[in-house]
DNA sequence: ATCAACTGATTCATACGTTTACTATTTTCG
DNA sequence: CGAAAATAGTAAACGTATGAATCAGTTGAT
């Protein structure tokens, strides 16, 4: 295992104890005292979590940080107009369904887009209430070029996993997921 | 694979094509679409990271919105008392490495904490700089309290998978951190 | 011993997302 | 047909995260 210091017994109660520990040596130092000193048992479980939200924060910071940021765009608009791009035209509900965002959220942002000039907003003719999404020319000319940056770093990262080991790490998150299906995007039910 | 819809064939162009995309279903459409219509190559990497987020995000919202909020906590306050309470005492800093917050993040949150009694913040003997952060009587209480609720819903989420397919996606995932690794927590060299 | 450079924590202004409440429209069904 | 319920989108209030600036203490060179 690549990067697991072993410096995670001994030196508890050290004055600085924690000053030496990096992710993966706290996460057996915690799976150490769970189990062992408050009787935990689905310590797998916990390394699990743990290590899906921290790859998770890790990639999403970097990909932000390195391809939208410099662009002035969040990671969030880019989701938006993502979606936008590859299912709309759509309603901001399914927009929302399918980022994982809020309906407000999608509003919000939305109207920054709209502001931008990347996002087209048309009332719905079939349903007074509702509203499509669609691409501007220059938010469609916009994705393509930041996409083709984003997914060579996608590539980046995915990339340290062999092809095979990608598809089995898709199907055992996929399988994470689904077990406990019947959430919408947001954890709804 | 589980709940991959099939219908992400035909009806591009419909007016309301959009409304019973599931994630997976987009999933397969934006890979369809990136790789013949723009000629995208890394459709892989992007499935993969589509996944990661997607999963990391519904498990977090799920945990924070059954476990945490209905005690009035946010999943924030929650990861921070974690380490504080299984790495702790521990300077800011190292909190905020751990948890991968910001520093400022760290001492907002941790004010709320203090003024609801459930951390301490004492200055440091030796460095007067810096400061320690700990549980206090009742923090630990609560901790110990709260998580083995969370805990349980852990389980109910990571029980979905094998114990060995656990610990091959904690292997994969790993694998995927330490081969970009040199970032610390929050993705900063 | 002193000053400059560094480091740690905090605060401030800002941005973003969520929840809740509201308005407008559509649908349902008595 | 018409009133009640449901649904879509938006606005307001709130909480929380972030980066920049600030304050304070430490370190090291001279």
């Amino acid at each position: 295992m690549a990067a697991k210091s072993t410096r995670d017994e001994q030196d508890r109660g050290r004055p600085d104890a924690a000053a030496d520990l990096d992710f993966w040596s706290f996460v057996a130092l915690a799976n150490r005292r769970l189990a062992e000193e408050y009787g935990f048992r689905h310590q797998l479980a916990t390394e699990v979590l743990l290590t899906l939200n921290r790859a998770s924060d890790l990639v999403t910071y970097d990909l932000e940080a390195a391809v939208h940021r410099p662009r002035g765009r969040s990671w969030s608009a880019f989701r938006l107009m993502f979606v936008v791009w590859l299912a709309g035209p759509l309603e901001p509900r399914n927009a929302a369904r399918l980022t994982g965002m809020s309906r407000a959220a999608v509003s919000n942002l939305g109207k920054s887009l709209v502001a931008d000039g990347l996002l087209d907003r048309t009332p719905d003719e079939r349903d007074g209430r509702s509203v499509q999404l669609s691409l501007t020319g220059a938010g469609h000319a916009e994705m393509v070029s930041v996409f083709r940056e984003h997914n060579e770093r996608e590539f980046g990262w995915a990339g340290a996993l062999t092809e095979a080991e990608q598809r089995i790490l898709v199907l055992l998150l996929d399988k994470l997921i689904t077990g406990h299906d019947g959430f919408d995007a947001r954890g709804r039910r």
